[in-house]
This record gives C-alpha cells, structure tokens and sequence, in this order.
DNA sequence: ATGATTATTGAATAATATTCAATTATTTAT
DNA sequence: ATAAATAATTGAATATTATTCAATAATCAT
C-alpha cells in the first residue's frame, strides 16, 4: 500500500487547492466570470497568498499544539528577523511573529506528542539561542486559521 | 461597481476552496484517481476540516494582528469554554486555545488597525470579564496558517 | 486459507474553470 | 464638462478537471 496520506498532507498544509468558482458564483448570485474575474485579480495583486487545507490536526498525528514567547539572548537580539526567518521554515512551524511588548517572537507550533515537542524545544533552544521560553500547550482548540472546529 | 472582493473574502477565509487533485497526482506521481480517493477518504473520516484561502491580511485592510493572553474573572472561571467558543464565533479571530500554563486563553486577534483593535479588546473585556490580558502585537508576520510570507 | 473489506487504477462522463469578445462603468487628462 | 483610456462585468464557447464506475489488487479478520 502506498502511503499517500503522509505525502499528500504537507502539500495541502501549504498550498495545492483552489478557489472553487461557480459555489461562489452561486452563493454571491454573481456570474461565475465576474467571480472568476475578481479572484484573479486579488492573486495578481498578492491578496490572495495561497489556497490550503485546514486539518483535524490530532487525527494527523499533530494533536500536540504549543505557543511559545521568546526572549533572544543578546547575540540576536538586534536581529530577531533572521532567527524568524529560519523558524518560518520548520515544517511544525504554525505561525512566526516578531512582536512588540514583553517577547521578541511568538511562534506556534505543532507537533506529534510532548516527547516530539520537547525534543524540538530542546534543539531550538540551543540553535536559536532563546534567552527566556515560555510555553503555553493548547489544551483544546476552538477556533485555528478561522476555521471553527467541531 | 458591485464590492465583489468585500463578499469574497469572508467566504475564501473560512472555505469554498478545493484541493487540486490532477496538479497533486502530478506532483506526487500517482494516477488522479487514488489521490481523489485519498482525498475523499480524509473528508469523510474528517481528517480536512476546510479548504481556505490565506491572504495578505494588510492588502485586505487587515493588517493589525495581536495575540491576547487572557485570564478570566472568577465567574468565568471554571467554564473557559463557553467564553472561548463565543470568541470563536467572532469574524476577526483567527483562533482560540484554551491554554495550559498562566493564561486560560490566547486568541489570536485580526482587526484594520490599532483603534479598531482597541475597541474589539474594550468591548470584550466588559463582555467576557477578563481578568487580565496581555496583548502581544505582532510587528512583522514571517508564517501564517503553515504559509511563508513575502 | 478464505471471505470480506479497503485501496488502486483506467476509461467514460459530468462538472467546472478559463478564455474570449462585447458591453458597461469608472477614472484620468485636457 | 467631455473625451479618451482603463477597469469591471458578463454570456457564449472551449479547455480542464473532478467524479463516477467497474475492474483489479492488496490487506485484514477469522
């Protein structure tokens, strides 16, 4: 058996759908070119980034779900944006933020279990130099990249 | 004129996309039939909550994004969830966590700008009777939603 | 092992996106 | 204010793509 399941989640995480045109059409009561029209141009003009799956992340083997504040230590403190950069690109990476207030960055992440995630923890800490870490685990999620769940 | 774009936007932001299939069975080198399977399989068994689009929230005047970390009043206390799922149902949160750790909640909140902001934060206070909050904005996005920015 | 269920796949069909050209609306320049 | 230029809307025609169906293969349960 092949496993497409596992191949096929982190391209639809990313991207590799579309927006489905004549539903619209009908929902708006617009004609589908007009709908077709203006969608293409939101693309064009960089509104529209991507189109992606949104997923019962525990049924992927991703239930774990931490945010975590960052404090950088002081050799990247003047250039948090490098060290976001790099985090941006981590596949259990949700979301990067460079913020004001008491945290440099705030960063989502997903992982399997808490062993998966300490693990990451762990590495980070000492790839990224984070000075000062606090973590809060989702306990239940209610709402995630504006999709109500359950 | 009609304001298409206006109407679109809710709807792309919470679904009315589709995965792909062909481009993926090109990708993965799979007939386009098992990855329709596969697809549809994930759908059923609810493993896809929803095919969304993810845009460029400044260039469709939702560019102020903060986390909020919030502590509930007693009488909320003991029943985060119904605060939190009242939260879910509001169109600028992306999402709601009910957390482990010194907060209850954090929510990620989307408004045009910082007054807008400021009059969400104040009429949820009254309404939900947080306790205390601690409001994190974000200066510059990198990932949202599993998606590299710019 | 054997029957039952689940997964893979090619061919045919149905649904949908996309292109194109015409029309209408809006903006810009004078 | 008017004309010219640009942008938005739309129906009809075409091109893509998803979906169904039926056959086969793989896996699972007893």
């Amino acid at each position: 058996m092949k496993d497409i399941r596992a191949r096929l989640i982190p391209l639809l995480e990313k991207g590799q759908c579309t927006p489905r045109i004549s539903q619209l059409a009908k929902k708006l009561g617009e004609p589908s070119t007009t709908i077709h029209y203006n969608v293409k141009k939101m693309e064009r003009e960089g509104a529209i980034q991507a189109y992606k799956a949104v997923f019962n992340y525990k049924s992927i083997g991703q239930g774990h779900c931490t945010y975590l504040l960052i404090n950088l230590r002081q050799e990247n403190y003047g250039d948090p944006e490098q060290v976001a950069r790099d985090l941006a690109k981590n596949k259990n990476v949700e979301s990067v933020d460079i913020c004001t207030g008491e945290y440099e960055l705030i960063v989502k992440l997903r992982s399997k279990d808490i062993d998966e995630y300490y693990q990451w923890v762990k590495v980070a800490i000492r790839k990224y130099g984070f000075a000062k870490t606090i973590s809060l685990t989702s306990l239940k999620q209610l709402k995630t990249e504006f999709v109500e769940l359950e």
